[in-house]
DNA sequence: TCCCCTCGTCACGGTCCTTGACTGTCACCT
DNA sequence: AGGTGACAGTCAAGGACCGTGACGAGGGGA
């Protein structure tokens, strides 16, 4: 092995990282989730089911918060739909839009993912201390923000 | 905003911060790298001339180490070896293999890439402390490897 | 020699994202 | 009241991307 892949299997960046940690922690959520009652459910899905509230949220709001098109969101959502986990209703409050509303199912999977990654924490408290871990998530929300402000993106 | 997605702006877990984190850092490389002269390559590159070693390296290897299927690689290859980043080359110590050489708009790229990545993380040393970030890259890979452990993946 | 493994490639299907255009509704302004 | 621009959601089409199965060529041990 050369001197530089080398050098990054050592010291890898923070993209490395980052990628590892995500797609781990995916994989983790996702098998689980499937062995718990919903098999049929995707990382992609995340973008909807992630970011729903009890009572309902706009389709905008929800591109708007995962960084996911528009037209995107509208085929989860139909995916979603017909694997019964979520409805559309009308907003009363703006007849362009429409209410995304999770179903009992879907209710279900919000609270069975919450507790996955609650769990998936737990187990790294447990394994180093829930101070280190504590110290590490405050510093990862302050450069994840400060990365993001980047030329004002 | 309700509940749910409120809690989730204000301690956002593992998995968001982590995805949020890549996709800024991918971002910034990928346009400083378009900018620097280099403004037909994509995140998907990543995979080959991320791992790259200036004495080249086989499409298994890149493979194994990139965690992308072999037909991926190879199409890959074929793209940089087009824009002229890489060429293929037999391999001396086994007929079946070929090895994958950066030319010098490759070692080029290598060069400005490894640069880039090393900035950013200046930069955010110089915001946070180099001690702070220090601990922040220790505790990181600390937790990517036992989350990657997870089930002996 | 025979058998089994690895390396790279071809071909294919399926998944996924992006773009542009369109209808209906809202908010604002005159 | 009417007119204008912005916004919510959808339809349609194209391209980017990934995963699978199968193959020829070569390696290496029994």
């Amino acid at each position: 092995m050369g001197r530089r892949s080398e050098h990054k299997q050592r010291d890898p960046d923070l993209g490395i990282l980052s990628a590892r940690l995500l797609f781990s922690v995916q994989k983790e959520l996702f098998e689980t989730l499937a062995e718990q009652g919903h098999p049929r459910l995707r990382p992609r899905h995340g973008a909807v089911l992630g970011h729903l509230d009890e009572e309902g949220t706009r389709a905008t709001e929800l591109s708007r918060l995962s960084g996911t098109h528009k037209q995107v969101i509208g085929n989860l959502i139909d995916e979603l739909e017909e694997l019964g986990y979520v409805e559309r209703r009308p907003d009363p409050q703006d007849r362009r839009a429409k209410l995304i509303v999770p179903t009992a199912q879907g209710r279900d999977q919000m609270a069975k993912a919450d507790e996955i990654m609650a769990a998936i924490e737990r187990r790294h408290a447990e394994a180093m201390g829930e101070q280190r871990l504590a110290v590490f998530k405050g510093l990862f929300r302050e450069i994840a923000e400060r990365q993001l402000a980047w030329r004002g993106a």
